[in-house]
Formats: structure tokens, sequence, C-alpha cells
DNA sequence: TGGTAATATATAGGTATCCTATATATAGGG
DNA sequence: CCCTATATATAGGATACCTATATATTACCA
């Protein structure tokens, strides 16, 4: 059975083609509402139909480097006892910096299509 | 007056988001018809508006991996005086891995702007 | 004639991101 | 009792892209 983090080998393209979205969907769904590390993970790979597959090696330092950067605000949260959750909130920053990044994602993946798009021979 | 190469600081964004889109957009450029390195870079510069400009530490060593293996073919070709050109060519192997890397950016730009397009509150 | 810019290719070195591997800890099922 | 899932964390390695630098030709212009 498939443990949720160490999912799978990723094609070479795909690793490659899958960086800085990481930060970028991490913010935006952070707009939805705060969420957890696990959840985060859980919440992208449900909704790409596992598409992305978000290591625990790459979204734990992501989110350590969107917090120092002040993106967003960590939180323990639980249930005294048991298992803590670290809570993430999307600040007031970060909500003006999502706003950027999504125009720059717009701008590349437009300017990528229209260029594979172009007809040939 | 500003440089074809070195043209501009690209925001630390975009420099993450373009990764893997090098070698796809130079792979697809050549299923045009054969161009050589500088051509690419202002083929690809021109059509995008400015948003993609390819600097030749990334643009060349690109190439040279292509090359090596064995997606593109190179020949030098010219004028017999004057300036040398490197032409490059679209091999039989090349157009099968472009029309898998196709797929692949298809598939994650697709989930990305799911997962962006998701309203939130 | 001399300087600058554009054309054209190349490589060395640095940075940042993502990956694998590993570590720790709780909770629930067989 | 072990295995899986849940949950977070860090160290080490691979790699792509960037800056800086180097070389050479051609064209323009003063």
């Amino acid at each position: 059975m498939r443990r949720f983090f160490r999912a799978g080998v990723r094609h070479f393209m795909d690793a490659e083609l899958i960086k800085g979205t990481l930060a970028l969907l991490v913010l935006s769904l952070l707009r939805r509402r705060p969420m957890y590390g696990y959840e985060l993970a859980a919440t992208v790979r449900q909704e790409t139909d596992g598409a992305f597959e978000w290591k625990a090696g790459s979204l734990y330092p992501c989110l350590h480097k969107l917090e120092q950067d002040g993106l967003v605000l960590a939180e323990w949260q639980g249930k005294p006892e048991g298992r803590q959750r670290k809570y993430y909130h999307l600040t007031r920053n970060g909500e003006a910096v999502l706003a950027e990044r999504i125009k720059a994602w717009l701008s590349i993946s437009q300017a990528v299509n229209r260029v594979l798009e172009n007809p040939h021979e």
C-alpha cells in the first residue's frame, strides 16, 4: 500500500514543471481558510486527481519559508491531548503577494500555451 | 539600450515558474522548423511579448543537453565566410518526447488553474 | 579609425527548489 | 503487536536556471 507521503516517483519533467507552483498553491489554498500542512497536501492531491502529491520534505520547508517571509502565520492547535496540528493563516501581506503571483502564473502559462498552439509546418 | 541577452532581472517568482518550460518550448519551436539558438530566443521573446527572455547561460546548456539526449541534432551552417550558426533539428525521438511533455504541461497547468479557480470564503 | 551595439555561441560558479531518506510521535485496525 | 495513516521536521543530494565572463563577427556611426 502506498503511503500518503512518498507516494511516487514523479517523472523528471513533471518535477521541473511544478517548481514554483508549490508556494503559489499553498497561498491559494490558505485564502479559503486556515489549514495545517497535512491537510494542504491532502486537499491539493484530491483536487488535482493526484497530479500534485506534495512530499513532506518539500511542503514543510516551504511553509517555514512562507512564515519567515511573513506571508503566513502559524499557530499550534489541538485538542490538548493528542496529536497537535499547526494551522497556517494567510496574512495581509500574504494576500497581496498571492495576487501578484497569480498574475505571474497566468502571464507565464498563457505565454507557454501561445507558443505551443502556434501551428507547425 | 538593452542588450538582447542580459535583458533584465526577472522576479524571483517568475524564475521558478518558468522552470521546465525552457526545454518544452525549445522542442516546440523546433517542431516548426530547424532554428539556431539565438533565433530560438528571439522568436520566443517576440511571441510572448517579453514574458520569456531566455538567457544565453540557460539556453545553450539546455540545447547541449537536448542534443546529448538525442532529442535534437545540431548542424553548423553558414555562409562559408562569416559568422557560423548552429542549427538544431528535432529528431524522431524528440517529437515523441515533445508530445509527452505537452501532455504533462497541460495536465499540470490545468491542475493549477483548477485549484486557483476554486472559490474562497 | 575607433567605439559601441547587435549577433552568435560557450562555460564556470552560485543559488534556490524540490526530492529522497530519515527521524519522531500519536491513533486505530487486524 | 505490528502496520498503516496521521502529523511535523530536517539533512543531504540533484538539477535547472541565473550571473558573470569569454570569444568572435558584423554593422553603424562619429
